[in-house]
RNA sequence: GGGCCCGUGGCGGAAUUGGCAGACGCAGCGGCCUUAAAAGCCGCAGCUCCAUAGGAGCGUGUGGGUUCGAGUCCCACCGGGCCCA
C-alpha cells in the first residue's frame, strides 16, 4: 500500500473501508483465535469410561467419517463436503448434551505411494507421511471438531499389529453352520477328537453320528490339512485376476472391464494359491443383516445383488452316448417343460470329451475353432453382445428327465464357466438370451408360463401359471410359479434328477497381494508344509525395508517381499512362533504376500474407541460404551457401497461371534454425501475445452470465438476445473466455505461447484456481523427491547434449524438463518439475549464467527459447548392465518381467519368473499372442499 | 444389457410429502448513497399477451391417466447421472 493512500485514509476515515468489517483478514484472525482456543481447552476430546470427568448418564453419539487416503495431490473442494456435514451434526449433538465421538485418521497403505516409490525410489512411508501432514493441515483449517488425540494411520505399527491379530483370529476360527456363527478352530478339533464330528476320506465334515471316524487315524499333517480347510482365513487355489504390469493379483472388485481399476492395465485370469477369507460362510447373515440397517436404499440393493442369493435347483440331464450327466443350475425349475436345448460354456469338460471322442454329426473343427476364439474374450465381452449370439452344436443330446425327449447340446460363450455349473437348460420361451440364441440358430420354443392377464410378452420372464407342463412322469399344469418350483424340486429329489439349491454370487474374498506397501501376514511356513501363527506378543510382524520397489513383471507371480531373503528365511524363534508349537531353531519361511488396502478400513472405527490401548485391539468398556449398537452415523461416498462396507460388516460379524464385539453390525445408520462436480465447456462436436480457455460470460472459446455449451463434469486436472480449498479459505474464510458447501443443495445430491456463488454465503456472514457489530470500532451493537416479530421469527428459526439438522437438510436450515438475519436487519437489530440464541444455532455451521459473537457478549464458556437454545411452541404459530380460495383448482381469492376456525366458519367466510361471490354469480356451489388451515376449493 | 436415482426460471436450488410452484442465494435490472467507482442499502424480477393503473392465459422434460386439487401418485416415452454386468 502506498504512503499517499495511508495519509488519505487517516485524514478521511469515512472514505476508508471500515476496520471492523467482516472480510477475509478478519475472518482469518477470528478463525485462528478460536481454533487455538479449542485446541488449548481440548474442547472436543470425547471422554471414555474410566476417564476423569466421564459421566455415564451422558448419551454417547459416535459419528464417523470415512477416513481419507492421503494422496500427494492434497484435498480438493469435493473432499470436505461430507466432513462439514458430519461436523455440523456432531456440534449440534454436543450442544444437545451428547458425549460425541468424532475421530479422524488415515487410510495409508495402498498402491499410489508404492507406485510413486517405483518411479522415484522414495520410501512409501515418507511419501505417505508427507501427504498425511498436508491433509491434516488442510482439514484443520476448517475448524472441524475432531478429537485429534485419537488420530492414527493404518501404517502405524501399533495399529497394524492389531490388524494382523484380527487376521489371526480368522485363521484360528471356523464357521459352524449348525449354530450359524464363527467359533475357535480348537473347538472343532476337540469335537473331532471326541468323535462328535467325523471326517471322511475326502476330508468332508459331518455331524451325523454312526459314520466311521477316521480322524484319530490321521497323521498330524493330515489333521492339520483338515482343519486348514475349515479356517475362515485359508490358503486356497483360486482363479485369480493376475495383472502382470502391477505384479499382483487383484480382487474381482478391482478389475473393471478386464483392466485394473488402478492404472488401467490388462488383467488375465489364472489359477493361483492365495490367502482367502471364507466370507461365503456369512452370506446368509450378511444378507439378513441388511434388513435392520438405516442405510440408503440404493446401497442396500447393491449389497443384496452383490451377495446374490438365488433360490433354485440343480437338475441332472443324462447325456446320451457318452453316459454321465449334464448338471445345470436354474432359478426356474418350474420351466422344465420349456427346455428345448442345452448350452455349455466353452470351458465345460463335456466340450473336451466331445473333442476327444467325437460322435457322428459332430463338427470337431468348428467346435475347436469356436472354443479357441472365445478363449481370449473376457467375461464382460461375452455377456455384453447379447444381441448377436454365437455358438456351435456339440452334436450330442441329453434326455429330458420328465419327457424322455432328446435335447441338443450347444456350446456358446454367453454361458460362463464361473457361474453355476457352466451349463444351462435353455428355455427360449421365457429367457431373453435363450430366445435370442434359439432365433439365431432356428431352435424350437415352448411356452410354458402363462403371464398374468393384461401382459402380452412373447418372452415373459416373470411369474405366472404353468401351461403345457405335463408328462407321464410329472404334472405341474395350472400351478403358480411358486407351487411349480416346489413341485419340480420335490419330483427331482424323489427321482434323483436333482435337488433344490441356493446359489450365491458372492465368492470367497481374495486377501493377499504381491505388493510391498501393506500389512505382512503374521504366519510362517514350517518345513513340514504346515502353517504356524506368530504369537500375539510378537506382533506386529514389521514390514521390512527394501531398496527396489519394482515388481518382477513376469507371468509368474512373485511377491515383492520375496526379494528380502534374509527376512523371508528365518527361524521359528526369530519369527515369534510359540515354542510349544515349533522348536525355536526350526528354519521357517515367512509369508511374503501382504494384505490388500481394505484391511485397515475393515476395523479402524473400532480402534478410534480406544486408540492407545496396548493390551487389546479395543478395551471392553470402551467398546460397550461406543459400539453397543454400532456406529450411530457413518458418512462417506457411495463408491464404497459394496466393497468396504461389506468387508467391514464381515470382520465385525466374525469378531462379534468370537466374543470380541457387542454388536453384530458395524454401521447402524449410513449416509452418502453427493459428489461435487464442476462446470466444463463443450464444443459443438462434444470435445471438451479447459475452463481457462473459455469466456464464461459469452460462452465462447477464447482462442476461436466458437460457441461452447456449459455442461457438468467431474473435476479433473485435464479440464483445469479442480478447486483447491486453501485458496477459497484464504479469500473468504473457513466459515464461508463451510456455509457455501452446505448451502449448495441437499447433502446427498451431486452439485456443481460455482465459485461465483460463494459470495452469497460470505455476504450472509457480513450482514450477520454488521447487524450486531459496529464496523468502525468493533463494539457490540444491541438494542434493549426486543422487536416482537423478530422474537417470534427467532423461535421459528431455532425450531426449523434444529429439525433440519436432524434430517441433514443443511441447505434449508441456512436459508432460514439468512431469512432471520434479513428480517432482523430490517427490524433494526437484536437484543443481546437474541444474539446469544442466534449465535448458538449458527455455531454448528459457522463455528468461528459464532464464538466471536459470543465473546463480544462476554458470556462464559465456549459457544461450541453451550446448550442448544429452546423455543416456545406458542411462538411458532400465528393467531390468524390467510387461506387461499380456489375455484376449480385455481386461486381466485384469499380470506384471513382464526387459525383454529372450524370448517363451517371457513366455508361461510369463503363463500362471502367478494371475488368468489362474483364468480359464483348467485348460484350455490356444488361442492366446497375445506382443508383446515390450508386451502379451500370450491366447485361451482 | 440390467438395477437405482434424477429432469422445476439465465444458474444452484425450495415446496410442511397430494393443498398458494419458484423460499433462500448467484447472476440481472432500477433507485439511493458517492465527484466517480467499489462496497452497502432499498426495490423489481417464471413466460406470453392485452394494457395506464391492472388484468388474462400458459407454465415443474414429453404424452396420457387417477383426483375437488398433481412438481409430488400411476403408465408410456425422451434426456441425464450413478452402480453392476
Amino acid at each position: 500500500m502506498s504512503d499517499s493512500n495511508q495519509i488519505q485514509s487517516a485524514c478521511t476515515p469515512s472514505k476508508r473501508a471500515p476496520t471492523h468489517r467482516y472480510r477475509a483478514a478478519l475472518a482469518a484472525r477470528i478463525e485462528a483465535r478460536w481454533q487455538a482456543t479449542w485446541e488449548a481447552e481440548k474442547a472436543f476430546a470425547a471422554l471414555n469410561p474410566g476417564d476423569e470427568g466421564f459421566d455415564a448418564s451422558t448419551p454417547p453419539f459416535y459419528c464417523l467419517d470415512m477416513f481419507p487416503y492421503p494422496s500427494g495431490a492434497g484435498l480438493h473442494v469435493g473432499h470436505p463436503i461430507g466432513y462439514i456435514g458430519s461436523d455440523i451434526i456432531c456440534r449440534f449433538r454436543r450442544m444437545q448434551g451428547d458425549n460425541v465421538l468424532h475421530p479422524m485418521g488415515w487410510d495409508a497403505f495402498g498402491l499410489p505411494a508404492e507406485q510413486y516409490a517405483i518411479m522415484t525410489g522414495v520410501h512409501p512411508r515418507e511419501t505417505t507421511q508427507k501427504a498425511i501432514n498436508n491433509f491434516r493441515r488442510q482439514l484443520q483449517r476448517f475448524g472441524f471438531s475432531y478429537d485429534w488425540s485419537r488420530e492414527f494411520a493404518t501404517i502405524d505399527e501399533d495399529f497394524y499389529q492389531w490388524t494382523q491379530w484380527i487376521w489371526l483370529q480368522a485363521w484360528s476360527s471356523w464357521y459352524d453352520h449348525r449354530v450359524e456363527r464363527a467359533r475357535p478352530i480348537t473347538e472343532l478339533a476337540a469335537a473331532l477328537e471326541r468323535g462328535e464330528a467325523t471326517v471322511d476320506k475326502q476330508g468332508h465334515l459331518t455331524w451325523e453320528t454312526g459314520e466311521p471316524n477316521i480322524w484319530n487315524d490321521l497323521s498330524d499333517a493330515a489333521k492339520s490339512t483338515v482343519l486348514d480347510n475349515h479356517r475362515l482365513a485359508y490358503l486356497g487355489e483360486q482363479i485369480v485376476n493376475w495383472c502382470p504390469k502391477l505384479g499382483t493379483v487383484l480382487a474381482n472388485e478391482e478389475v473393471i472391464n478386464g483392466r485394473s481399476e488402478r492404472g488401467d492395465h490388462p488383467v488375465t485370469r489364472r489359477p493361483l494359491c492365495q490367502w482367502l477369507f471364507r466370507i461365503t460362510a456369512f452370506a446368509d447373515r450378511l444378507l439378513d443383516g441388511l434388513k435392520n440397517l438405516d442405510w440408503p436404499e440404493s446401497t442396500l440393493i447393491q449389497q443384496t445383488s452383490w451377495i446374490g442369493r438365488s433360490e433354485g435347483a440343480d437338475l441332472r440331464f443324462a447325456i446320451n452316448d457318452f453316459g454321465g450327466t449334464l448338471d445345470v443350475f436354474t432359478t426356474r425349475p418350474d420351466t422344465i417343460f420349456g427346455v428345448t436345448f442345452m448350452v455349455v460354456a466353452p470351458e465345460h469338460p463335456l466340450v473336451e470329451s466331445v473333442l476327444k471322442s467325437p460322435t457322428n454329426g459332430c463338427d470337431t473343427d468348428a467346435i475347436r475353432a469356436y472354443v479357441d476364439t472365445t478363449r481370449n474374450r473376457s467375461d464382460v465381452e461375452r455377456m455384453a453382445d447379447s444381441k448377436d449370439k454365437t455358438g456351435v452344436s456339440l452334436g450330442v443330446t441329453v434326455t429330458h428327465p420328465a419327457t424322455g425327449e432328446p435335447l441338443p447340446v450347444w456350446v456358446a460363450d454367453y454361458v460362463l464357466m464361473g457361474y453355476g455349473h457352466g451349463a444351462i437348460m435353455a428355455v427360449p420361451g421365457h429367457d431373453a438370451r435363450d430366445q435370442a440364441f434359439a432365433q439365431r440358430f432356428g431352435l424350437s420354443t415352448n411356452t410354458v408360463v402363462s403371464p398374468p392377464s393384461g401382459v402380452d410378452d412373447p418372452c415373459w420372464s416373470g411369474d405366472g401359471i404353468a401351461i403345457n407342463s405335463s408328462s407321464d412322469a410329472l404334472n405341474i399344469e395350472g400351478m403358480t410359479t411358486a407351487e411349480a418350483k416346489a413341485a419340480v424340486i420335490h419330483w427331482a429329489e424323489l427321482g434323483a434328477h436333482g435337488c433344490g439349491r441356493t446359489s450365491w454370487r458372492i465368492r470367497d474374498w481374495l486377501f493377499s497381494r504381491q505388493r510391498y506397501w501393506g500389512e505382512p501376514f503374521p504366519i510362517v511356513h514350517g518345513p513340514d508344509g504346515v502353517h504356524y501363527p506368530v504369537s500375539s506378543e510378537h506382533l506386529p510382524v514389521s514390514l521390512p525395508d527394501i531398496d527396489d520397489y519394482e515388481p518382477a513383471e513376469n507371468e509368474d507371480p512373485t511377491p515383492l517381499l520375496g526379494k528380502v531373503t534374509a527376512w523371508i528365511n528365518t527361524t521359528a524363534g526369530e519369527a515369534g512362533v510359540d515354542p510349544a508349537l515349533l522348536a525355536p531353531d526350526t528354519p521357517v519361511r515367512r509369508e511374503a504376500n501382504t494384505m490388500p488396502g481394505w484391511a485397515g478400513s475393515c476395523w479402524y472405527f473400532i480402534r478410534y474407541c480406544d486408540p492407545h490401548n496396548k493390551d487389546a485391539f479395543v478395551g471392553a468398556d470402551a467398546e460397550k460404551y461406543w459400539l453397543a449398537d454400532g456406529v450411530d452415523l457413518y458418512i462417506g461416498g457411495a463408491e464404497h457401497a459394496v466393497l468396504h462396507l461389506l468387508y467391514a460388516r464381515f470382520w465385525h460379524m466374525m469378531l462379534h461371534d468370537l466374543g470380541h464385539l457387542t454388536s453384530d453390525e458395524p454401521f447402524r445408520r449410513l449416509f452418502h454425501q453427493g459428489l461435487i462436480t464442476s462446470f466444463a465447456y463443450q464444443r459443438e462436436d462434444k470435445s471438451l475445452v479447459p475452463v481457462d480457455e473459455v469466456d464464461e460470460d459469452a460462452s465462447t472459446e477464447l482462442a476461436t470465438g466458437e460457441p461452447v455449451n456449459r455442461i457438468i463434469a467431474k473435476m479433473s486436472k485435464s479440464l483445469r476445473n479442480v478447486v483447491n480449498p486453501d485458496e477459497i479459505i484464504a479469500e473468504f474464510g473457513a466459515d464461508t466455505f463451510r456455509l457455501y458447501e452446505m448451502y449448495m443443495g441437499p447433502l446427498d445430491a451431486s452439485k456443481p461447484w460455482n465459485t461465483r456463488d460463494i459470495t452469497g454465503s460470505f455476504r450472509f456472514l457480513q450482514r450477520t456481523w454488521r447487524l450486531v457489530v459496529d464496523e468502525q470500532d468493533g463494539s457490540l451493537l444491541v438494542r434493549e427491547q426486543p422487536d416482537e416479530d423478530v422474537e417470534r421469527l427467532l423461535h421459528r428459526t431455532i425450531c426449523k434449524v434444529g429439525a433440519d439438522i436432524d434430517k441433514l437438510a443443511f441447505n434449508t436450515a441456512i436459508a432460514a438463518m439468512i431469512e432471520f438475519v434479513n428480517a432482523a436487519t430490517q427490524a433494526g437489530g437484536l437484543t443481546a439475549d437474541q444474539l446469544d440464541r442466534f449465535s448458538r444455532i449458527l455455531c454448528p455451521f459457522a463455528p468461528h464467527i459464532a464464538e466471536e459473537l459470543r465473546s463480544l457478549l462476554e458470556l462464559d464458556g465456549l459457544c461450541a459447548l453451550a446448550a442448544w437454545p429452546d423455543y416456545d411452541d406458542a411462538m411458532l404459530h400465528d393467531d390468524t392465518i390467510e387461506i387461499p380460495l380456489q375455484v376449480k383448482g385455481k386461486v381466485r381469492g384469499r380470506i384471513t381467519v382464526a387459525a383454529d376456525a372450524d370448517e363451517a366458519t371457513v366455508t361461510a367466510a369463503a363463500l362471502s368473499e367478494p371475488s368468489i361471490v362474483d364468480l359464483l354469480g348467485g348460484d350455490e356451489p356444488r361442492k366446497v372442499i375445506v382443508i383446515p388451515g390450508k386451502i379451500v376449493n370450491i366447485i361451482p
